[in-house]
DNA sequence: CTCCATTCGGAGAGCGCTCTCCCTCCGTCT
DNA sequence: AGACGGAGGGAGAGCGCTCTCCGAATGGAG
């Protein structure tokens, strides 16, 4: 055993290093964790070392002493109904923004050696598996993207002062950081372009109003659409998914037959308003011009593809992340939160 | 500092417990861990002394003694293109079926407390970089979905020995483990269905055909299609995406005009199909049958709602999971795979 | 009554790392 | 030349847990 190179199997430990490097330990990981002054010859000797042995350092060991895992919780809170054979089943995911909500968290995370850890939080024994999995320190902090408003995981989270970060206002008012687009401020874009294209029986379909998301957007339209001389607009809330912005918008055509302009409050049900337009003859833009959120996938693969109010949702994941780090670094900080500005991105539908 | 319980901050340790109870700090363990015997009376002090004292493991430390993490890399790799400012806006996690193989990955894991930790393999330094991330411990093992057939990680794996399962089968042989849908029968079941509904002029629009999945159902379609009495089937290759199933579509068209029934290798891009039809004036199914695969979320959105060949993802990806803690309970075990049965589901597409 | 088998709790040695001392070795200043 | 300071490396104490021994106690058999 004590001849050559041991078995790859059993992974070499800073000790071996050490030895093939004819230094201590504590050079080693000083070294490796680029701490203090070495001589640079030493420095050398031990990268090499390294190199030989093949020695990559063992997480759980200095997770032990550091106290810090390089790992945070990325909760998808209230994904799927609360029952059914399999709570995972659901359209969380199928809808594009999660994937654009990871895609930032990792893109800043990763350069910094942090990793995400997927959880769904749909459940009361859900939601206490993920307080326990904090605690246990098998994460650092956690970012949270909640899909409903009565989401209780926020504030079992302040409640066990554990670092987290939400990717919007939560619907009650609580002490945690989060970030978030101005709501408001699109839906004036949508109201602004939909005016200036010469609409003026305009409707919206709203998103659950329970969510403060969808109550920003409708009330910022409206706002935005009385400051344009129109004090009434008529709206039919819908749940944020295809089939509800279909059903939504019957009802709009039914009650209002001469809308000429529709703000949907998002890009899946701008998407099922379409078809119910064209399923009418109504034309799109020519008859009615319509305006979704997110600028989402599915905005493009609309016919014709949507204009859309566009959130920079990658850099909204990135800082959210951000704010998650600077928090596990220092817990006594302040709760802040950022807001991002949306964009107008016109398309073909108006 | 020694009157009272200690702050909350400072989370107790098993000593701690031990020393509350009245026990050591191996009694305590084997209560939590509900190893051998312990007398039922000193089991419900210890008990009683965890939930007194809040204690709750330290992950870390265990995971430092048994070389066990209670996690899993969920890979997605090869996604995006391997430029571009953020290699995480692409479409992977726009695809819903990345959200039920997902599901279906934590469904299986999280009643065994192992959680997974959300990696993307997209680059040369990625790849590196997932390799490093398991051998230094951070998850017991890999599973992994690849996007693309040129994906060098399935044999990066095998070449370092860690567990891992696919979630389809390497594009070239290779002793690792993986999940598979029988794609030549789900594609039969297709042209089956196709015939029966007296299609007689039936095309199909073919996945990349580098990818093992679409030259299997590309294959399989013909097969059965040729046993029917159409040894000649027209086909297109697509991208799996929903413009490359509309430029399909329309290449069909073109070449094909006559086309009565349509086999598409995804919902995704039979989506995009359909409405080249509708725009053409076709009518689904009257004029054309039009047949997708997967039973995604794109198959109900359609309108109208795809025929589709539904293979059980979340079962698969449970399945997957199952696969690899097997193979993290015991290496040597030989690699296997298991092939799930897709079935139809019949649409008004057809 | 003695002896052995059996059950069950405790002691203590690590797991692999970090980090605080402490010691040594120089170079420099007086 | 002696003293002092700073740079750089080593020793060793844990971090919180698991797990192997070991020993004590108990019960049953001879």
């Amino acid at each position: 055993m004590s001849e050559g190179r041991p078995p790859v199997s059993a992974s070499p430990t800073l000790e071996d290093v050490a030895r093939a490097a004819g230094v201590s330990r504590a050079t080693v990981s000083r070294v490796i964790n680029g701490v203090r002054n070495v001589d640079p010859a030493i420095q050398e000797t031990v990268r090499r070392a390294v190199a030989d042995t093949g020695y990559v350092p063992n997480r759980a060991a200095r997770s032990l002493v550091t106290r810090r895992t390089g790992a945070i919780a990325l909760i998808v809170s209230g994904a799927g109904t609360d029952g059914g054979e399999n709570p995972f089943h659901n359209q969380v995911f199928a809808d594009p923004f999660f994937g654009r909500v990871a895609g930032g968290v990792v893109g800043f995370l990763r350069p910094r050696g942090v990793h995400p850890i997927l959880m769904f939080a749909e459940t009361r024994e859900a939601r206490a598996q993920v307080i326990a999995f904090l605690r246990q320190g098998n994460a650092d902090g956690a970012v949270l993207v909640s899909t409903h408003s009565e989401d209780p995981l926020p504030a079992m989270l302040v409640e066990a002062s554990l670092p987290a970060v939400l990717f919007a206002r939560p619907a009650t008012p609580l002490p945690i950081s989060y970030v978030d687009v101005a709501h408001r401020t699109g839906a004036k874009l949508a109201a602004d372009h939909l005016v200036a294209r010469g609409r003026r029986r305009v409707a919206t379909i709203a998103g659950p109003l329970d969510v403060p998301a969808s109550q920003d957007r409708l009330s910022g339209f409206r706002d935005a659409m009385a400051a344009h001389g129109f004090p009434y607009v008529p709206c039919v809330e819908g749940g944020f998914t295809h089939q509800s912005g279909e059903i939504a918008m019957e009802r709009l055509l039914a009650d209002h037959p001469g809308v000429d302009g529709v703000f949907v409050a998002n890009d899946l049900m701008a998407q099922g308003a379409l078809q119910v337009l064209r399923h009418h003859g109504r034309r799109v833009p020519g008859d009615v011009a319509v305006v979704g959120f997110d600028d989402s996938s599915a905005a493009t693969a609309s016919r014709p593809p949507l204009t859309t109010i566009r959130h920079p949702v990658e850099d909204m994941a990135g800082e959210m992340a951000r704010m998650l780090m600077e928090r596990v670094d220092d817990p006594g900080r302040p709760v802040t939160s950022v807001i991002f500005e949306p964009s107008l991105v016109v398309r073909d539908s108006s």
